[in-house]
DNA sequence: CCAGCTATATGACTAAGTCTATTATTGGAG
DNA sequence: CTCCAATAATAGACTTAGTCATATAGCTGG
């Protein structure tokens, strides 16, 4: 990966570092909320749409993890589930936003106004220091 | 606590969901490298510095868990610490950005692009999506 | 002298998510 | 026809991050 043993010790630090990203696992949510407005999907259906956000550029989410999502959000009334067993292939449990999960997707608006903000911020000043320190 | 059925219900739904904030929490660390960029500081000032980013806004954050997480990076060699009991007062510990700490810092720069960039996507999706539902 | 701020740390707990494995259906390659 | 791969969902064990409550200790003002 690298030639030069700073390289070598320096990406061993860096690796599992927050830095690498990967933190924008919590944006799940809304990004599910915005699916499901546009249509009644099942599972696995949205984790393949999930893929396709910007936020994993192709990746598919580890669907454990998104079907974990799905029944917390169930549980707090953000969407409802129900069985398909009529088509082709194995069960599949449909999700349907609730007008709770779109309330919930208006807050989520203000909120991601405001990370964007911060994120702006904090980016501006870690450009700050570092340049200051490159000199 | 409300007056309408409606608001109860709705106000119960949305305690202590992630559309609230409060996921910002991981930034901590890219804000703990700028403010040791800046300065040498023990655990108690950075905790006071953080209340004053746009990220906590005046709140201080659970001093426990900007502890842990000092410790977590000092595992991680991105900082460096060492106790100071000359001054008054009781024992200080000390910490400083190190080598790694700065080179982190670095990709945390590209990282937050990417965040700001991805948040800025998801914001107009939110937005398209709920107008269209609204009217 | 003691209340309260400064300063750090630990134990118990919780939330969220990962990794691994299990079950079941269907379609297609050989 | 058989077996493999893809589709589809789920449970158990584990890890990580962070919260809450609590403990300790030094110093300052009333």
């Amino acid at each position: 990966m690298t030639k030069s043993i700073i390289g070598v010790s320096l990406i061993l630090e860096i690796k599992n570092c927050p830095c690498e990203g990967k933190y924008l696992d919590k944006m799940v949510q809304p990004a599910i909320l915005i699916i499901l407005t546009e249509a009644n999907l099942h599972g696995y259906k949205i984790v393949q749409k999930l893929a396709e956000t910007p936020m994993f550029n192709g990746d598919e989410p580890d669907p454990t993890g998104v079907y974990r999502c799905l029944k917390a959000m169930e549980k707090r009334g953000l969407i409802g589930s129900w069985w398909d067993i009529s088509r082709t292939g194995p069960a599949k449990r449909f999700y349907r936003i609730t007008e709770g999960g779109k309330e919930c997707l208006r807050r989520w608006i203000e909120t991601l106004e405001e990370y964007h903000r911060i994120i702006g911020m904090l980016l501006s000043e870690a450009k700050k220091v570092t340049t200051k320190d490159r000199s």
